[in-house]
DNA sequence: AATGAATGAGAGTTCATTCAT
DNA sequence: TATGAATGAACTCTCATTCAT
């Protein structure tokens, strides 16, 4: 009988999870493509397969729907970045692997995008600044996750100073430039892109022996 | 009479100005604060000091009024960089001249806010395609203006491919991480963007002989 | 074997029963509380301890648990006051119980206001009008419930209607004057409503020999 | 000149005098046939042949609407009232007066229900307890607007304790009462209505030499 | 040129009701 | 019997736009 329970349990379970993710991911797609504004829930809905209704089940608002989101691709990423840090056995594997996960980013235009209508709206909703910045220092993995010295070599304080400051800078450069890449296909192509970025990384994270 | 008639549509003439210029300093400062969507043509207005039919006398719509800002403003831009490189003398000046360009511009942090802005509107309005690509155009003086060779040296194909890319890719670069100075107001400070944007300049233009 | 089938039955109809009971004393107070259009059925089903649909397992709808609510309370208190009635021996006893009845009601100042707000339902939903009529005349006691005579003595005609009258007009005066009491709570205190009620009472039921 | 403009603002003001009265006028209407809740904004703009936003020109919510409308209609029956009262010469003039403004409210059958509606509302929204509380004192006029001596007579502290009682207990008689005459039309018809108030008003305000 | 009342097409949100479990 | 995810119709309120003045 436990059994059943359970099996009733993980069935509506299912379906909730179900929904969520459907929900998160038309989400992601209608944000991207309307801005957070602009779009509409009821689209949402749709191409989520559920009625208008369903999103309020699952998530407060319009407004909580997003940040859930901005949450939930943040931790994605994080997690993916975190990840192939720890599989590197050398210093050098590391920042390479580092470097490849920013050039990678290319290939989902979606997310530098999302990270840019996340700010805005940070920007200009003040009230709910408190979820705003959790989510913020979620994006930023602590020290210990880095393995800080292993991946970027011994710093002296200034240099550590410096290294913080590019860290704090990758990912808005990169939304920056993807954002422009629309507007100048030929030239920032993802060949384009990509030597871009290595200049930048390069200069932004010099070796240190 | 001829002369009380040419007063007489002057003065009207002067006050069409007068209140296109405050209504373009208030759309600035409502785009920026508020986002395109989100913005209010009454507020607009108000903050002009005109109520929101005046707008409707001036501006077809409010894409119009947008786009009519963004046209204004990048002309304002331009021609303040263009001036500022006729008065140098040497190479030298020149390079430093165009780096001020861009290190002063987070005196007026409204800007590259209001590009993103810009930018993300062309890309969810493909439709307005025509407008905002001569817009986009009128952003990139041509070679001659630029007295190319003068201000970047003899380049080789190749560096010129990349003194184009990196040209492109400033501005963009700015606008990130102007957005983000927002969060990270310690580490981005104004020193910190400065510095930050001195590596990124050197890096991307690197003195040829 | 027998004996615990009936016992299983008789628990679920405890259970029932139970649920009943708690979802019409939910209903009474959030009813009273918001009016019928602006009560929530999920908050009824949360104060019964019970989820939103579990009130659709005892009720047919919304409307169908007002309803049942005005029935089964216009039941209780024309019991009450019926009983109280038959306790009486003399004529004096009996006036004096039916006063007492009255001005006792404020002791439970959420009937007159149920009262009200289902009359105003009738008076907006004519679709409704069978049940509600029927609902109505379940509140009115026929005239061998009364023992009219022994009550009120011997009344010739006009007398009589006029005492007709009288009793159609006090519940509703009462009504009026409990929703007033709280807008005049220093007026119209439990003592100054009992004072009122009383002229109100005499005057409307004179003393016939 | 001075005429042109004042031509000019008079046609705009008398267009926003008619639809405020057009809108006052089918709000009364619609509020006192479906109750607050269920009084749609649509059908009250339709029914003053204004679209639903003009609403929204003239108030700034439902129920800003509301609490108008209670206040304009409570500002007309005072003055009515007052100004009825002042015209008479006589202390019996005065209560006769007096007395035929409560038994003719039922030409008017709209007013005792909108004030149950009203009364109500207050009741469940003490947000707005400031705005009510001030249309309730609006509704009570001043002791010298009565001429409080030449209308009730000469009171000892205690008649007029009780002469206070009946005044604030009239109104939601009435109202109670106009409420039952739509279930009870044949005993309470007018002439029964009548009948009745008479009995009440005579017991409430006994004449004091 | 400027006003602001009016329009009207939605937008987000709510909630009684249904239904698979 | 009871749950609660899902539906979907309906509602209030917003706001770019129009137009008589």
């Amino acid at each position: 009988m436990g059994q059943v329970i359970m099996q009733t349990l993980s069935k509506q379970q299912l379906r909730t999870r179900e929904t969520q993710k459907r929900l998160l991911d038309a989400a992601d797609e209608i944000f991207v493509r309307d801005g957070y504004e602009a779009a509409q829930l009821d689209q949402i809905a749709a191409r989520a397969g559920r009625s208008k209704g369903a999103v309020y089940t699952h998530f407060k608002s319009k407004e909580d729907l997003f940040l859930a989101l901005f949450e939930h691709r943040t931790r994605f990423y994080v997690e993916r970045l975190m990840g192939s840090l720890r599989s590197c056995a050398t210093q050098k594997e590391r920042v390479e692997a580092f470097r490849q996960f920013y050039v990678e980013l290319d290939h989902d235009r979606t997310w530098p995008i999302l990270t840019l209508e996340f700010k805005l709206y940070a920007l200009r909703h003040p009230e709910s600044k408190g979820r705003l910045r959790r989510a913020f220092e979620m994006s930023k993995p602590p020290r210990d996750e880095w393995n800080y010295e292993q991946t970027f070599g011994k710093l002296t304080r200034d240099q550590r100073a410096d290294n913080d400051l590019a860290l704090a800078a990758l990912g808005p450069i990169m939304s920056g430039l993807m954002l422009e890449s629309h507007f100048e296909p030929e030239m920032l192509s993802d060949k384009g892109l990509r030597r871009l970025l290595g200049r930048i990384f390069d200069a932004l994270f010099p070796p240190h022996s």
